[in-house]
DNA sequence: TTGTAATTTAATAAC
DNA sequence: GTTATTAAATTACT
């Protein structure tokens, strides 16, 4: 049941990331999307006396690449014991604006979606080595298996037939996947061909 | 229209899967799903040295479901040197003790960028502190960013996409451990508190 | 050694 | 059905 759901473990997370309000959230992030190129007409002569302040990083336009590539990030390295990263609220600066209209995609359904991504959610299931090799085998000779077949396959190797649907569609996309990828390639090594032809000229 | 579509880049990868005709494959299938049953008379005692050859998934019948169920499938656990996982060639032995150790600079890395192609392994990213404090900055706002905030990220800091997508992933994931880590720490409190308070009596 | 980037894949939602 | 994306589990590198 639902109350039940949402006792759960991962419940503190949601919260965490829901606090703010759809709308301000939204605002917030142009804000310092935003804050990333506007400011190009700022001088670039500020101070730069402290690293990492809000300041610096809403202050920051088209990042100068040297910064931002510099220096890779070690934080284990650092004296710091102090763990400021945690249960983080970020509640401030709520009152940005009420009703802005200006966000692209309709926020309530992002906002439902990112509860349902934690509550309801089915534990992922563990195939074994021979449920996944005997589905491999059918997959070769079949990649639609049609209800029978699944049904059978699924009184046989002890799952839902639902599982054995959910396995064909990802196995399904992971072999376009993988096409994909090597025709990626093989377009690459193609113009890498025509290039190293030209260079022999 | 029809045609079109099967112009696309998948048409390949369907292809693939219809090599057989459907007579042929309908027939294998056939083959296939009834050897997963009729072999009852069989004796059970073949020998089983080679796990997953073609006579150990054909020769089973309704198998046993501590043989079906058990040990999860974890393809990359295997030999694993072998990296059949990408497209790569995966062409011979590499010879690990070649100069196995105390490759200090260049070979070092001649030697790392062979095995991670041989790997078919993506070089790890090394984020810088400003990148970072960035991305941080945003995971505030709003851990779960669309495709046209990831671009806009992308190009301010100089990344792929895919970097800053795989990034909020192990985001989201380090925040949910680190909520399950407290969680854990505070139902020890609650135990300890109790047995305290019994002793106590 | 630890932290974390990368990988794989089952589950989900949108279309 | 496909597609993109997620969480989960795990590997491997710095």
């Amino acid at each position: 049941n639902e109350s039940q759901a949402l006792i759960g473990d991962e419940c503190g997370a949601i919260k965490s990331n829901l606090q703010l309000s759809v709308h301000t959230r939204r605002r917030g992030l142009d804000l310092l999307m935003a804050s990333l190129t506007v400011s190009v007409h700022q001088s670039c002569s500020m101070s730069r006396r402290s690293a990492f302040t809000i300041e610096s990083i809403l202050g920051l336009d088209r990042p100068d690449p040297r910064t931002v590539l510099s220096a890779p990030h070690r934080p284990w390295t650092d004296v710091k014991p102090a763990g400021q990263s945690r249960g983080v609220v970020a509640d401030s600066d709520v009152s940005v604006d009420e009703d802005s209209k200006s966000y692209s995609k309709s926020p309530a359904d992002a906002y439902r979606r990112t509860l349902n991504w934690y509550i309801g959610r089915r534990p992922r299931t563990a195939f074994s080595s021979v449920q996944i090799k005997i589905l491999e085998s059918v997959f070769q000779l079949n990649s639609y298996p049609g209800i029978d077949i699944r049904e059978e396959l699924a009184k046989k190797l002890h799952l839902d037939e639902d599982r054995i649907q959910i396995w064909f569609q990802n196995r399904r996309a992971k072999l376009k996947r993988s096409h994909r990828e090597s025709q990626f390639l093989m377009e690459k090594n193609v113009l890498s061909d025509l290039q190293s032809s030209r260079e022999e000229r």
